[in-house]
DNA sequence: TATTTGTATGCGCATATATGCATATGAGAA
DNA sequence: TTCTCATATGCATATATGCGCATACAAATA
């Protein structure tokens, strides 16, 4: 149903973590770590909060080294955003 | 904070039953019976739901005699809707 | 006032979600 | 292989959410 995945669009930006992570790689990707720095979260939490964006499509990743980076997968990501923010 | 509001708002549209609400919405406005027809839910259900929707911005209210009748607040909601399909 | 109709709210339960911690997996270096 | 570093996952628990039901509130009418 394309209820449903509309659905599970929003439920992956509805938890403040989540679009704090979103805004941050709105700004710039980055890797796990220093995205958790940036939010101020630990590495396991961002980590699963992580997948479910990933899960969600709006984020996409790509290793390098050691480390996978993560970057937003579509620019509407940062119009729905914007739109939230204007209405809210 | 920017970020909670915007939350809010993808928060009231996550659930699967309050999007169902706003894409009836869209399509034309109504009371909560009628509402409730449309989605297929009992009357305290759509209550609360339209509460929420209310409370992040999302919908209007008129009263009109006993009834009290539900509307987008705005049309950027159709906006959000349109492009987290396209995503999903 | 009492009655009817439409809407909102409070409560209890079942389920879902986020979080922290421990740990497993993956990838490169020694 | 063994040792780190970086990331992912599993588990337990606390909190949050949606749901149905009963009921309270609001507005119009008799």
């Amino acid at each position: 149903m394309r209820n449903e995945k509309a659905a599970r669009v929003f439920l992956a930006m509805c938890e403040p973590a989540r679009l704090q992570i979103l805004q941050k790689l709105a700004k710039s990707k980055g890797c796990v770590q220093e995205i958790g720095k940036s939010v101020g979260r630990n590495q396991p939490n961002v980590s699963q909060h992580l997948r479910v964006l990933k899960d969600a499509g709006l984020v996409k990743t790509k290793r390098e080294g050691k480390r996978v980076c993560y970057s937003l997968a579509d620019e509407r990501v940062k119009m729905l955003i914007g739109i939230a923010e204007a209405i809210g």
